[in-house]
DNA sequence: CATGAATGAGATTTCATTCAT
DNA sequence: AATGAATGAAATCTCATTCAT
């Protein structure tokens, strides 16, 4: 550490190197999520990640732990995406049905946009029930997600609802949303999966609403 | 196989070897079963299944080619299973939202009863769009599943109905019930789920079925 | 397990299994012995010892966790040899000067005799007090060994003498004659060696024992 | 070395860069010292080392070669040290039990003044017997180190003395110091050590002088 | 048919060394 | 002169698969 260094330090500036680093690390999570996506979590090798960001193998290891760090790093990173939006309402919203609306909305324009993040949502999903070594740190990102979605419903439902039915209607949301979008992949085209959305999308607003006993008339 | 066995299985008879071979190959797969659930079909190797089974490793490959084999065997098995019970309409079913309502409760059932054979199904499911060379032979038992679901859901939706509303909707109800089941795995107790899924079944069976057009009413 | 195996089992029986294995066992052991001697504890690969045995890499793995424990269990088999000796008193040994020089006899012909062995056994001693982690399993085998120099020498002595003396003592021989023969290999050839103990010895059993308070006359 | 610094050095100046090289290059060796004493010699990376020395890890590459350079420099200095002790003789010495006393004296003092030293040395001992590549520069110091110890004692023993006994004293002295230290460090705290070298040492004295024919009547 | 010891291909991981800054 | 990010050779280790018993 020459004095130069611990001036930039001290102004908190980034150094050429700490650039560097940056935009390694940023490749390497980019060609992660492409080949995850490609060839499955567990398929995937190390090499198959540094390979596609035209890296050494050891860089990887300068960067991440190992596999399971970056998978929850890109886990996080885009579920915080998928937040991003769904935090951001565009339009007004008053009512309940339109609140449930804009959060399907939100999910697959998401999942249609970025495909292979959804993928590895869906792949990431999965690992949560099982190698418990992994779920502790995968679990935390899920969790919050459920977590934020009941956030963003609570307002538009009564006070007097019991917390347990709003979690109800975030693992509803989530699981309607995965779930479709799982199996149209295997049954439909990319096209059709988009066509198919909108109508189911609307009749599910309705019956979540009512199932929240939300009655139109009066909107509440 | 010696000459003595042929002579048997000429005669159609089951040796005692025959019985046997069987007793182990069930073992093999219940054993499968068991730690597929646990450790996840990727991280699951060979001997964890023999170990569980209390059989020698060798004997694995007597009965089944590879991992991918018991597994795809083992989705096999469950699928059809499921499809089964979803075959067998206690009850007289006469509209759509009764089909409907019983697609789900069958399927609800049988996860919660059997709910290794859900996460197996579960992460089967997702092995498919991954993995190319597994999907080939798993995809099959899927795509067959579906079909089932369009099969049972057609008798109760007028014949002028676009083929492709159909394939919507079993993809809804497949999708729902997996997706569904996932999320509460995460933010509930098994038993909230159960109790969970129940009300949540009525709203979407009501909005699943004007989605197809059903007016209460006429009862079409 | 089928039921001719339980019966061996009961029987105590070895099988033809567990036989392969101890010949496997027994070769990678004289395989280690052979390599660490030559290239070092820690410049020697797995590999080198599998290639020495003429046996597949993935073999080692099957018998030992890492060379961190055959290194151990070679430590440990060497010793009991050594001790063996020390133990296996020849002639009738009645005073303290006897049971010393005994006790230097024996180690300098171990040596002498395995001096593979002695080298393994003079890494492993450095080993004892660095890398924390290895230590635990390596130290208790020196232990021991100490403790049994001890048990050794305690009879030939008053038993009003402090027993940090006989520790002291036993530090002493052990300490001279590992520390003679590491510098001696390095000053002198093999037969040189041979030839230089034996009037140093008479020395120092002299030294050793008037350390202890023995007098000559009284035979105590 | 750009002109400017060719000039300096042909006038015989220290640049500040020398100067600010030589605290580097310092750092670097007492960082070693350290690492090595803790982990091993061989246990140590690199990035031990400069990490130690709070240095970049180019740095290191800059002042030495490799890993094996800076070890046998570090022995070398050690050497040096502890031979500087051997030779500054404080007191009048006449005979050679005193001087076999003075040597004793001044090798358990250093180590138990310079631990880190004697675990160093104790360690490059070891790889003079192996690792060949290694063995080549490292087993320089070691033969100076005893042939200086010959030369210390010769002219205490009469000159028809065999050479090969004074080499044989040479190693027992060293031998038995770096020995009983080492056995020493597992069996007792380190002012236990203290305490248990001095009088051992004594006795130590007189089997080694009687050893060389020495009669303490005549002096010789 | 059942076994489990042996195997080696291939994955993970470490670390000495280089080099652009 | 000092730095530390990047590298890839080489080590460790795992595990599907074979095969003699």
């Amino acid at each position: 550490m020459v004095i130069h260094n611990m001036i930039d330090a001290e102004k908190g500036n980034i150094t050429r190197a700490d650039k560097r680093a940056d935009r390694t690390r940023r490749k390497l999570l980019s060609a992660a999520l492409e080949v995850f996506t490609e060839y499955g979590l567990d398929a995937t090798t190390i090499e198959d990640i540094t390979q596609r960001a035209d890296l050494g193998k050891g860089t990887f290891y300068r960067h991440f732990q190992d596999k399971e760090e970056i998978a929850t790093c890109l886990v996080d990173l885009s579920l915080n995406e998928l937040l991003e939006r769904l935090r951001n309402v565009g339009k007004l919203i008053k009512t309940l049905p339109e609140a449930i609306e804009h959060l399907l909305d939100a999910h697959y324009k998401f999942f249609l946009e970025e495909n292979e993040k959804f993928i590895l949502l869906f792949q990431g999903r999965l690992l949560v029930k099982l190698e418990r070594r992994i779920s502790e740190k995968m679990e935390g990102p899920y969790e919050r997600y459920l977590h934020e979605l009941e956030h963003l419903l609570a307002p538009f439902v009564g006070e007097k609802i019991d917390p347990m039915k709003i979690r109800r209607l975030a693992c509803a949301v989530a699981g309607f949303v995965f779930g479709f979008f799982s199996f149209a992949m295997i049954g439909m085209e990319m096209e059709q999966v988009e066509s198919s959305i909108q109508p189911l999308r609307q009749s599910f607003v309705k019956s979540l609403s009512s199932f929240l006993g939300y009655l139109p008339e009066t909107g509440k």
